[in-house]
DNA sequence: TTACATTATATGTCAATACATTTAATAGAA
DNA sequence: TTCTATTAAATGTATTGACATATAATGTAA
């Protein structure tokens, strides 16, 4: 469907308008639908986000301030996610041997046994995408660095 | 700057699983800089979605179902979002005649002159995106409309 | 008319988020 | 060394959000 039918307006002020309002409602309907996908396995996108992070790096440890670094979204509580990865058992956290102000973590053995199970569903969740061609993927993927690549600093 | 870079991650599962990662990231960078332009004006991107949506129906009043189909992010609550903008003076709310469950919402006059003291900054929130031809910013909202276009009903 | 389902909106609640502040460790300059 | 700045992470707090439920009006079938 199209963004004029999805949000009931049939005009933009130019282009790149349309595009911005059509960038935002795209990114909110995946992400609900992946929040929809991971609510029985009592995860929240940004958990998920941090625990691939995590396997990614497995099985060297990463730090708090790393993760912030790979982050889909940069202003969630790093600290805060994981601690709840903790508290599900999903993750560990040891003290950094060369820096004690920083704090080592790790996937666990039940975080990587999680994510081998969520890894059908994320077929699932990346198949809404299958409407595009591989080319196209590609493209929008070029598009959207583009669109990023401001020499604005801030705001 | 490529999302490899950004987000730290140099290799992706297939095209279409960089293109979602890549939407995400981009719909949260460009979010936050919303954020943080309307930030001194006391104004969430959300508050300000709905005045915008108000000030397309002026001088109609909307009712707040309809609101609702109208804004980039559906899961907020807009019953709340609209007592915020009441709170601020920026919004009237009246029973409507017609359908007593119903409350008909008008943009107020104070709303209407900060929108336009806004449609400034809304102009540099959208040269953000300038780095994109007039095509590419089509060709951009096109490929989303494709990508949302699945025949798939709930997750 | 009476039930009952549906619709529109508001509210209660608890979790998540934003953002400032705090605590503690490290780095570097004088 | 001492002082100060910087960095890493955690915490406090107020706001926002999701989601279930409540309230009230309307529509509809018997």
């Amino acid at each position: 469907m199209s963004i004029e039918t999805d949000i009931k307006q049939s005009k933009f002020r130019n282009p790149h308008h349309k595009a911005a309002l059509n960038l935002l409602f795209t990114a909110n309907w995946l992400s609900n639908s992946q929040a929809c996908l991971l609510k029985p396995y009592d995860l929240t996108p940004q958990q998920y986000n941090v625990l691939r992070i995590l396997r990614g790096q497995y099985p060297n440890p990463i730090r708090v301030n790393d993760i912030i670094e790979r982050m889909l979204d940069r202003m969630s509580n790093a600290s805060r996610l994981v601690d709840k990865l903790l508290l599900k058992g999903l993750a560990q956290r040891t003290e950094c041997l060369h820096d004690r102000r920083a704090v080592d973590v790790v996937i666990s053995e039940a975080g990587l046994n999680l994510l081998a199970e969520l890894d059908n569903l994320q077929d699932h969740w990346e198949n809404k995408l299958q409407q595009l061609s591989s080319e196209e993927a590609t493209l929008l993927s070029d598009l959207l660095d583009k669109l990023r690549s401001t020499s604005e600093t801030s705001c």
